[in-house]
DNA sequence: TTAAAAATACACCGAAAGGGTTATTGACTT
DNA sequence: AAGTCAATAACCCTTTCGGTGTATTTTTAA
């Protein structure tokens, strides 16, 4: 075990940045960047027939992105590890690929001894994240379980609106209940979704009654 | 704010490790240990008359434990973050303190060095934990956003695309992650709200996992 | 009393959703 | 061998949704 390499495979679009990976892990001694994929469809494909032990996998590929693609690997890759290594840092990147199996969730500015180290780390069991990573995912833990702080910035129309959202009414029935133009009622919602950051009614609900 | 020393209180029963902790951070330059405190009540009475940046809270306490010692301070010291800082290293000890409103949580078998980084760490607003630590915080999260029960009338195809469905995914987002056509992921739609007589998805949702 | 936030409304626009229909393939059943 | 079902895909069509503006009124707060 001492003395064997970590094996990475890396799924990255951009060729300059893909290669600085790998010639950065092939460079250091105990590890071996055995196969790089430029896309997911690539990755998925031809990925399954190794036995890797890391992962490097960038979110924003063309096509499926690093996420999906991570999602469909896992299964069929039960020993590998894998890491998002990406320029994302907001929660619902970071979340996203945290809950769909990433163990690892490292930024691109990240210094190469860091990559490393976070490499060793996740493949001995670890989950190498930056500490403002990690503050976001301590974050959301502390904000489970009640409803998100930012609901609380809705006003009483708005939340009053978004519960009839949740029980699937159009806007036009919407309007009809409360006696006010479909305009308005659009007026409403688009001010609820700029509030909670999302852009659709489904987003909306998820976030506003977020369920265990 | 370069020269300012950070601020330190600790609150921890055992005399040798408390004064270990008071050198080690009084011996460091940019660091002041201000207070220490040798069980919980003695610092809910005396800590919030003092503005400290970072408080180390041991858990393991005589009387009231460190976690509801943290508790009972925050909402009286606003500015502080608190690090719990201990022995144990299982997950309902992890889980309640970081709900509770811990930003770091080392073990004491964790370096000077690294404790000191993890002080500075904490201040500047990251969320210091080892990476054993970190996994398990991850792999908690994992567990969370499991499929709910499934509605027996919807074949195996049709109950993954609801599945997306309820995470908001466009209908040609699914198509890329199930490499079919969009047109495809529509007609499963179709066919869903066949199957459950309805004709939105916020309807299908609020039918297939019934919420308040 | 002045300024702000909230609620109201409308117009233009493109993207997305959803209804209806038809068709091909493979797998399983009878 | 015929029939059913599930999964796939494409077509046309209308409605709904959501973004980006602007604007008026009312309420609330400073």
């Amino acid at each position: 075990m001492k003395g064997e390499k970590i094996t990475v495979s890396i799924v990255e679009d951009i060729e300059d940045i893909r290669e600085a990976l790998r010639v950065l892990v092939n460079g250091s001694t105990g590890f071996e960047c055995t196969h790089v994929y430029a896309d997911a469809e690539e990755a998925l494909d031809k990925m399954p027939a190794n036995d890797i032990d890391v992962v490097l996998m960038d979110i924003n590929l063309p096509g499926m992105d690093g996420i999906g693609c991570m999602k469909a690997l896992k299964p069929l890759m039960p020993n590998t590890q894998f890491m998002m290594c990406t320029v994302y840092d907001d929660d619902d990147h970071i979340f996203n690929a945290l809950q769909s199996g990433a163990s690892g969730y490292i930024l691109k500015r990240t210094s190469p001894a860091q990559i490393l180290e976070a490499i060793r780390d996740l493949h001995e069991g670890g989950s190498p994240m930056s500490s403002e990573i990690a503050r976001r995912v301590v974050f959301s833990m502390q904000n489970k379980g009640k409803t998100s702080e930012a609901v609380e910035l809705l006003t009483d129309r708005e939340t009053e609106i978004l519960d009839f959202l949740s029980k699937g009414y159009l806007y036009k029935e919407i309007a009809a209940e409360l006696f006010i133009s479909k305009e308005t009622v659009k007026k409403h919602i688009h001010n609820i979704y700029d509030k909670l950051h999302v852009q659709t009614r489904t987003e909306a609900l998820n976030k506003a009654y977020q369920r265990k």
